[in-house]
DNA sequence: CGTGATATTGCATGTTTGTGCTTGTTGATT
DNA sequence: AATCAACAAGCACAAACATGCAATATCACG
């Protein structure tokens, strides 16, 4: 029988409650869930699906609509919450990334609220180990299971948030990472990625270094734009994220330089 | 249990705390175990296999669904229990910590609730530098200004919430500090300090040894108490912070210690 | 060597849980 | 208003389950 479900656990036999937790992650990564297609994945009647979804609400884990269901609508904790809850357009962004994320692999993410989206949207049951010199995503995924996390050390600059410096550095080139998330200031398709600070691009270049493939994910803000610092040209880039309204041209562009470019969903 | 004959361990022929071991162990790399698979595979009824998943829930080391067991789900909510009693008590506590703390000093602050409570009652205009292990404190410092911040890095535990282990220790032996907050799980007049893990223990040990003078704050619970693992003896302690509601003979039995003890003001 | 205590197992028993199906009902869309 | 998809409630069936019981094995001790 052909499986179309790809990269997952044989989603076909799982168990109800395993089901449901199946159906959190998903509702986190791909921000709702649609009746008809968990029934397909799970080989499950809809019926059985719409108990799931039942049961979800009614722990308040979920909220049912038409069709699916939505994450459910956090109300508590404003400070913390706040934190983690990002913009429509971030949020797509970081859902469209994290599809690039295999089972088992070691990510490497650097800081900044891009990277914070998208280390929130990663999927628990992938067994992923994180590699992050951010306490606030080390923070983020260690009150979540499923992670391993290695954090970065090393002097915490006050503007970034996060450890940059020769320490940091070091112990980032004793490891080695599947895929790099390296926060971008500026990307440009010819002049490559920049950053502001030029400790901070030394961490970076360590970064992708010590990464497999590299993956940027910006904000429209940051496309076709440099910086004072150059942590490295685009042939170090192999995927780009960009949001659902980039024009066609941009997008050629970097394709020219063999970007992988992926598009995120518009917002709703 | 003494058992003789234990050359080999084959599936089929294993005694019932081998198996129930065995299923911990397909627990932890499978994420799922089914009944009727282990059945199958152990060469026994379905019923014993039952017995054993019924008697491994019941020490909470798995969580019994229909159809097989998942893995147990780790408490999940210690750290947001403990962020919102940074109000009251643990607050009281931490502002009489605090005051400690003179102009210039480098400070080793540990993980743990109280100590995040101490990091937010830190004055900004001191010009303290803060190491620790914890990304909250981290993150609750970064975003104020004034603080220079050491990060110490390595693997997260998620129980703890923050890096333990050889490499922090190592980070950790490299700093000195004036002033050491580790987070203590029990504290003893007679006994000194105990934590319960046994790498957590060798950390807060790496940071007293790297620091001038400890301050232990500690709620009313930990008082009088022992845990597993030994940290320190009472002589390393200089200062003990306690509630204000702490009786008369144990602030006098850790005095005896010349261990100057710190009265926190009642709460409001 | 025998014997009773304990432990473990498989089986038979009713019970519970999950599932798909059917029947109406509600909701969204034209 | 009309129409169809999604939904809730009830039903029936099968699989998984708890419980009690008997058979067997193991071990301690007389």
């Amino acid at each position: 029988m052909a499986k179309p479900n790809v990269g997952k656990v044989n989603a076909s036999e799982a168990m109800p409650q395993e089901r449901q937790q199946w159906i959190l992650d998903r509702l986190r990564s791909h921000g709702r869930v649609i009746a008809a297609e968990l029934s397909a994945e799970f080989d499950v009647s809809e019926d059985s699906i719409r108990r799931d979804l039942r049961e979800l609400a009614a722990q308040g884990l979920c909220k049912r609509v038409y069709g699916g269901a939505l994450p459910a609508p956090a109300i508590s904790t404003p400070l913390k919450q706040r934190r983690q809850e990002h913009t429509g357009r971030k949020l797509a962004l970081a859902r469209k990334a994290v599809t690039l994320v295999r089972q088992g692999q070691v990510l490497m993410i650097d800081s900044g609220s891009t990277n914070a989206a998208i280390a929130s949207a990663l999927s628990e049951h992938f067994g992923l180990t994180v590699v992050t010199n951010s306490p606030e995503i080390a923070q983020i995924l260690s009150e979540r299971e499923g992670f391993e996390i290695l954090l970065i050390g090393g002097r915490i600059n006050a503007r970034i948030g996060a450890a940059i410096g020769a320490q940091a550095v070091q112990e980032i080139q004793r490891v080695r990472a599947d895929l790099c998330f390296p926060g971008a200031c500026a990307i440009d398709a010819d002049d490559g990625l920049w950053g502001f600070d030029s400790e901070e691009v030394l961490l970076k270049r360590a970064m992708i270094e010590a990464s497999g493939e590299t993956v940027v994910a910006v904000t429209h803000d940051k496309l076709g734009a440099t910086a004072m610092h150059r942590v490295a040209g685009i042939d170090d880039v192999q995927h780009l994220v960009v949001e659902h309204d980039v024009e066609q041209a941009v997008r050629a562009a970097f394709a020219a330089h063999n970007v992988t470019v992926h598009r995120a969903d518009a917002v709703a």
